[in-house]
DNA sequence: CCAATATATCTCAGCGCTAAGGAATCTCCG
DNA sequence: CGGAGATTCCTTAGCGCTGAGATATATTGG
């Protein structure tokens, strides 16, 4: 049994020193999916580089590719999405068009709105990247097993939902 | 049994009617986890704002004040516990020293390097910031039982394993 | 039908971070 | 010892995001 020890148990240790009044537990589990977060952003950021992709540029194609035909959608479709201010969904957008990856037309039916849309570009770039994205995916999380793989996710369903995330 | 459908369920039924060539199963994990870390974010913001600070400048306070006495660190020292530039640190340091919470002096063993102490005040302002913040941890944990987080904490150790999170 | 309110998008200043590089100092080895 | 390379911290330009607010348009209640 080799009881490897990480950051966070040397982090909650300290704690139980200096603050032993304190019930610091929650850190094993907030502390490690902060650091895990950094560590998995910093992997999928190489993976977007090779494609000439950040998150952000990525996440927009991504959503309008899997959106289906016409791959179009709104900003605010896509803000929602993104977790995003409607701010950063301008400049991303700015970005995207300049790159000729996105159109921007006016909406039909509403004049105050916009049809973002993937250029032929676009898509294309999308779908040379996401394969290796996957690949890049399934390498990380290639240490945990099926099993405990369901129960992780399970478990991130239940964190998700105690912090409201729903999708309507 | 509530079959919860959440955003990452439609997002991998989308690239499912879109890519059924491809295996998306990866997206379950890591698209939960980076969702649930922003969300996470955001609720740990709100409590660091009621004590008039943010993530970053408790980080700090934190790792000075769990070091124990004399509650004093090098620059590269905070720079390795909070995985950012040094840059990031150097401006950290100048907004807390500004702030009179911590100070920083030359180091006595080595005329590169600067010994970063947390003041009086910078001490009392984490020791009341922390159980708020803890409060606020557990309050996010609420419904994952305990053999459940137990799992879960292991599956973050395996996959911070995985991407070489060891503290040496 | 109009006024009040809500919605959709954009603009921009400010923030914290990164990446790159500079200056001072230390360490190591020939 | 002395020079080469490593280490430590800092500076700064640039980046993407937020938060506040502006504009235009849509919707709703009286």
């Amino acid at each position: 049994m080799a009881e490897r020890v990480d950051h966070v148990d040397r982090i909650v240790q300290q704690w139980g020193a200096e603050r032993p009044d304190l019930d610091v537990s929650p850190m094993e589990v907030i502390g490690r999916l902060k650091r895990l977060s950094r560590l998995v952003d910093a992997e999928l950021k190489e993976t977007f580089a090779r494609h000439d992709l950040d998150f952000a540029s990525f996440d927009v194609l991504a959503t309008l590719r899997r959106s289906g035909p016409p791959y179009r959608l709104t900003p605010t479709m896509l803000m929602q999405c993104a977790m995003v201010t409607s701010g950063a969904i301008s400049q991303r957008l700015d970005r995207l068009e300049a790159r000729g990856l996105v159109t921007r037309t006016p909406s039909g039916s509403d004049r105050r709105s916009r049809e973002v849309e993937l250029t032929e570009e676009g898509y294309a770039l999308i779908d040379r990247a996401l394969p290796d994205h996957l690949a890049t995916e399934r390498r990380i999380l290639g240490d945990l097993d099926e099993p405990r793989t369901a129960a992780f996710v399970a478990a991130l369903r239940t964190l998700l939902g105690t912090l409201g995330d729903d999708p309507e």
